[in-house]
DNA sequence: AAACCCCTAGCG
DNA sequence: GCTAGGGGTTTG
């Protein structure tokens, strides 16, 4: 019986889903699904993961053998594989796509050919072949493509050919090693222990033998790493090798592995209160099985010491467990309780680790050396174990939708997991979203609530200014009540914390003569002003451009600036209480490295009165309570025409609102809104999610807005108006035939995007929605298929979001 | 006729 | 994503 194997290309080619390649009798028990593996394709050689072993192949293809193993064990398991392909069916790409994001780049390795100059003597008629030779004689063996971009000319192969014919150079083909090796280091173990006589023999005269040798027996495991061991003996390596030789210690080489710095917190359990001992109990009488939990908790209610309970519980039970957060770097004080309770158990991954400390913590995990897995989005893809339970910390919070690649949104991803693994899977949040909510109303999740705040401290009490007739830029951003309380707690010595969710120092630069709005010339958006740099920034595409004196437009002296940023609303703050000690919290400011961790530090030990910021200062556990609260423009993110606004203001205003009075004392929120009866913000002020979701839930209902309906979105994007837009309607109208076949498919468009152009190129988006998600997979599917071939010769881009979060 | 250039199909 | 090879064009 023969042996074929079903691999796809990593790092994934587009239009490449699958290959299949024969297996050599001697490779057929080491090439095992979820494994890499070098194969030939066309004239070189690439990495691949093997997807399947099967025994029958398509008869049409000459096969190729599968030239090598990389991998001793999966470095992806089976059920993860599985979750891989169920991702790519439902979000519309490649295997390889989910799998790269998972993996991550630097794993793999591909041939190149290099070009040799061996005999310079021979040259050929050609010119081309002159200049060739002449920057192979100066430099190093180098690739065809470098040598084309040296000369700067489109290709030198037609010129490499007849030098190669003529002997003057050889192109060989060199197969570069993955970016990414594993460490190794040795590890020494005592494997006898031996008598008196040959005691004596071996340490009567070697003292240091004898302290090695006792060393190592005292250690756990009686074995040490020979790293370890060189920090206590000063060269240690001969007296191992004395040891080893008389048959006393075994040295192994064993991997090493990258392990990212990581802060550890040591506290112990401390006793549930009986609300969260009763959601405890709820999760871990299911331990076990697939039972999807919504844990409703208010800040503060103490959801963390719930998730720590309950994985402990999983790790007893022999299973892992996985956490998801929304950032990681965010919330480090997480990963130091995780650490602090459950040790080298716990992996953490995240993109701000380097290519080895991921690919390590991937392996640690794969391997099972490690069976608590932490991370941001991505981390739904871990490779863990025998996964007992799932927990989504902070489950509404957008950033578990992917804005581009993979559009794949991990709370999701992770349900559908903890159901093929036949786990528990708890949703926790303050503020659910809208679908999660849906499905615990509904009975499908399991609604565990705690109503209390966990630590003594009641919620904070809320007043919403009404700003109408307030010129709020005028102000400075600070109204008079909010000025009057942000004075007297300054005075006080309490702390102030001020939310504004808009960076910079103005919004825009418009001039007062010609109307004109200084616009960026790669986007359509206007430039933010930022006064400390002195530059106008834009916040799409990062260009930056120096503030002009006069109107670019009509060169008259008239520009003013519009909208109010966290840099003026500082600068008002320093005017309204000069003496207090100020800090800013925002990308801008964290863009300096480490700033953020030490501006975190002195406002946690007290060393800053009043701290700006934008959502940044919202998020994970990082920003202790506080006296005061304001919110300087409570409306600003519900004018943005999308269907999520306002429960991403409600969200929003609720954790910011939750920062408040966490210590001793009750604390204070002051929202300033043009909008006071709007339902976001007023829910928002009586803390009253469930009047909230009401409200929002019938509204969404007239439009049939998700959770009611599922959305798909398609977007093109291309660097000409034209072209996008009729790739965009050739699009609608092969979508028209569906929705008139189908009454319960509904279309939106084609219309431009909010930002018509971004980075210089186009947008248009259509909608689409249906109660089915299968019915609006395959019109989007269709619809991407019919407009492909017209769409790269224009060189239109489309690309399909499934469950959208951003429409606009 | 050879050399050069550009494009794109097909890779298993 | 790469490469070899097809076909059209330029060069000596």
């Amino acid at each position: 019986v023969s042996l074929y194997a079903s691999v796809t290309p990593l790092p994934p080619i587009p239009e490449i889903e699958t290959l299949t390649y024969s297996v050599s009798d001697e490779m057929t028990d080491r090439v095992q699904p979820g494994m890499r593996v070098l194969v030939p394709l066309g004239a070189r050689r690439i990495t691949a993961l093997v997807l399947a072993r099967v025994d029958s192949a398509d008869p049409k293809f000459k096969l190729k053998d599968v030239e090598d193993v990389l991998d001793e064990s999966p470095v992806v398991p089976a059920d993860l594989l599985a979750l891989v392909e169920w991702m790519a069916e439902y979000y519309l790409c490649s295997r390889g796509d989910v799998l790269a994001l998972a993996i991550g780049r630097g794993l793999t390795s591909s041939s190149r050919r290099v070009v040799k100059l061996v005999d310079p003597t021979t040259l050929g008629a050609a010119a081309k072949n002159r200049v060739v030779v002449e920057l192979l004689k100066a430099g190093r063996p180098m690739s065809p493509a470098r040598l084309a971009a040296a000369l700067k000319v489109r290709s030198v192969d037609s010129a490499l050919a007849s030098l190669k014919k003529a002997g003057v150079v050889t192109i060989d083909e060199v197969l570069d090693a993955p970016k990414v090796k594993p460490r190794f280091q040795t590890r020494a173990r005592v494997i006898r222990i031996p008598d008196e006589g040959l005691a004596t023999q071996l340490f009567g005269r070697a003292p240091k033998r004898r302290e090695v040798y006792e060393h190592l027996v005292a250690c756990p495991d009686r074995s040490a790493t020979l790293s370890e061991l060189s920090s206590i003996f000063p060269s240690p390596k001969s007296v191992l090798a004395a040891l080893e030789s008389a048959g006393i210690v075994k040295l192994t080489r064993e991997e090493d592995y990258r392990s990212p710095e990581l802060d550890t917190e040591v506290t112990t359990a401390p006793t549930l209160n009986p609300a969260q001992q009763e959601a405890m109990q709820s999760v871990s009488e299911r331990l076990g099985q697939f039972a999807p939990f919504l844990l409703f908790g208010v800040t503060a209610s103490g959801k963390t010491e719930i998730y720590l309970e309950l994985i402990r519980q999983t790790l007893e039970r022999g299973e892992s467990a996985l956490l998801l957060v929304p950032e990681i770097s965010l919330t480090h004080q997480v990963v130091g309780l995780l650490r602090g309770r459950f040790g080298d158990d716990v992996a953490v991954l995240h993109s701000e680790l380097s290519a080895g400390e991921r690919w390590d913590e991937w392996r640690r995990i794969s391997r099972g050396h490690a069976r608590v897995a932490i991370g941001a989005r991505s981390a739904v893809l871990a490779p863990l174990l025998k996964l007992g339970l799932i927990i989504v910390d902070e489950e509404h919070d957008p950033s578990y939708k992917q804005g581009d690649g993979v559009r794949y949104h991990a709370r999701d991803v992770a349900v559908l997991r903890a159901r093929e693994a036949g786990c528990p899977i708890v949703l926790g949040t303050a503020t659910p979203s809208m679908e999660s909510w849906r499905h615990a109303t509904q009975e499908r999740y399991t609604l565990l609530t705690l109503e209390e705040r966990a630590t003594p401290t009641p919620l904070p009490r809320v007043e919403v200014v009404d700003l109408r007739g307030h010129d709020l830029i005028a102000q400075g951003g600070i109204g008079d009540y909010l000025g009057k309380h942000l004075k007297e707690n300054v005075e006080a010595g309490g702390q102030t914390l001020l939310f504004l969710n808009r960076r910079g120092f103005a919004s825009s630069l418009q001039c007062y003569e010609c109307g004109e709005t200084l616009e960026c010339k790669n986007c359509s958006v206007g430039l933010t002003l930022h006064r400390d740099a002195k530059a106008l920034h834009c916040h799409h595409c990062d260009n930056r451009l120096p503030v002009p004196k006069r109107c670019p437009s009509c060169d008259q002296d008239a520009l003013f600036s519009q909208g109010i940023g966290t840099q003026r609303l500082e600068e008002s703050v320093r005017a309204l209480v000069p003496t207090a000690r100020i800090a800013r919290l925002d990308r801008d400011a964290a863009a300096t490295k480490g700033s953020t961790a030490s501006v975190l530090r002195d406002w946690r030990a007290g060393r800053i009165d009043v701290l700006i910021g934008t959502q940044m200062i919202t998020k994970g556990h990082d920003v202790a309570g506080v006296n005061l609260v304001g919110v300087i423009h409570a409306d600003q993110s519900l004018g943005v025409p999308d269907f999520r606004a306002s429960e991403r203001t409600f969200a929003l205003l609720c954790q910011v609102a939750g920062r408040a009075g966490r210590g001793e004392e009750r604390g204070r929120v002051i929202m300033q809104t043009y909008q006071p009866e709007h339902p976001a913000i007023a829910a928002a002020a009586h803390h009253d999610f469930r009047r909230f979701a009401d409200l929002e839930l019938a509204d969404r209902a007239e439009l049939g807005y998700p959770p009611w309906q599922r959305l798909v979105l398609l977007r093109f994007e291309g660097p000409q108006l034209g072209a996008v837009d009729r790739i965009a309607n050739a699009a609608a109208r092969a979508l028209a035939p569906l929705v008139e076949a189908s009454p319960g498919l509904r279309l939106r468009g084609p219309a431009p995007a909010l930002v018509e152009r971004i980075k210089g190129r186009f947008r248009f988006k259509i909608e689409i929605q249906s109660e089915s998600p299968s019915e609006l997979r395959m019109a989007a599917a269709e619809a991407r298929a019919r407009v492909a071939e017209a769409a790269k010769k224009a060189s239109v881009r489309v690309l399909i979001d499934i469950d959208p979060y951003d429409l606009v």
